[in-house]
DNA sequence: CCAAAAATATGAGCGCACTCATATTTGTTT
DNA sequence: AAACAAATATGAGTGCGCTCATATTTTTGG
């Protein structure tokens, strides 16, 4: 299973090479982890299985991943990533209004977090709370944040230029953060038909905020 | 160590004795464990630890309080009564306005959790968090939540007598709840003396948010 | 091609939260 | 006070996440 050394002197092929089967592991796991956690939940996964699925030993896992949390913390990564490039393709959203915009965003979240629902209300809030600094996780959690908020912060800020609400700066972005937990808890509790419920609630406070915030006025 | 029966027929007196040592049993525990939390956070101190220091054995901890986790749920909940009873108390926050008397008590909650720093950034978000019906703590801190949320409802419901806002239902109390978590969530980053900025940031939001209600007018 | 070195994989072992069969204490009835 | 029942206390045992000394594989340099 030896590679032989076909570049006399590369670096690239080799290392490129290394990469990928580094990577390859980690997608194994992390399809290994996400399956098993759509099953049966973050608690009911134990890391032996989820090793013994991804087959590799269980120490080698936390070579990956320094904790069975940081595995979950990687789900929200991939999903804010996959979110960022989503919107950047979907170019009718470009020029829809503001509370279309949010509302087709976080309904697309929502719709990439459906198939995990027992997942995500065990560690949505926990993968979006601030840590102490000794924690290992936080400046992984830190940077996902941060990615979030100036995506939000673009789209308010193009918001803000084509004057569909006053200037409100960075609380904006904050505030939609906080909305969009509000409407996870509320989505994790609805019992409706496809979560009918929340898309209305969804729909309706978006429409609500803009419009306060046109009443309110660029005189603060 | 036996208690004579007094009372021949007697109920309440037994009873009470009984639950008084349960009671007390409990507090032991709970002073234990927020003193090591204090000193060691959460992921810090161990149950033995904790029942070592109560003077009971450490199965003992788990007749009084399902895991770890709920023991740390048992702070918020005397939180939240302490706050309670104290609003019922400040006569003179009855008459002020919205904006003040809801800095008032976010500002009271803010001081009340400040020596525990450390354990609120582990657990806060989580205790507050919906969990799924299988879990073991759903029940309690689906209470405690309610428990809140009337609170507020009360506050808002009043200055919506008042006047001083426009009707929102119960989408208010929602909101402050959600609002009062980033706040914590700026506290607990914020390193200025006495958290000064988190106390702007506190003052500015809920006058903003009460103008802009006001500005947005009646007819929603 | 062959060491030496660097990277990666391994699983026995550790401390933890938590369980459970049993022992002890407390309460009730006669 | 004795006999029984109910409540409570106990700590050895269990399975978990995670560590770490060691083994294996891969890469590098001569």
């Amino acid at each position: 299973m030896k590679q032989p050394a076909e570049a006399k002197k590369g670096k690239a092929a080799p290392k490129g090479k290394r990469n990928l089967n580094k990577e390859r592991t980690k997608e194994k796991i992390l399809a290994a982890a996400l399956e098993l956690f759509r099953e049966n939940g973050l608690e009911g996964t134990t890391t032996k299985q989820i090793s013994r699925k991804a087959g590799i030993a269980e120490g080698t896992l936390f070579n990956y991943f320094k904790t069975k949390e940081d595995l979950a913390l990687f789900f929200f990564q991939k999903e804010t990533n996959d979110l960022i490039r989503w919107y950047g393709q979907a170019a009718r959203l470009q020029d829809a209004p503001l509370p279309e915009k949010l509302f087709a965003i976080i309904h697309r979240q929502l719709e990439y977090i459906a198939p995990y629902e027992e997942f995500i209300g065990a560690v949505f809030f926990r993968s979006l709370q601030p840590r102490s600094k000794l924690s290992p996780l936080s400046l992984e959690s830190q940077e996902l944040r941060l990615k979030y908020l100036r995506f939000v912060s673009d789209i308010l800020a193009q918001a803000e230029e084509k004057k569909e609400i006053p200037p409100i700066g960075e609380l904006g972005a904050y505030a939609v953060g906080l909305f969009y937990m509000g409407i996870v808890t509320h989505w994790l509790h609805d019992p409706s038909e496809g979560k009918q419920k929340t898309l209305a609630l969804l729909d309706r406070s978006l429409r609500l905020g803009t419009t306060l915030l046109k009443k309110g006025g660029w005189d603060w």
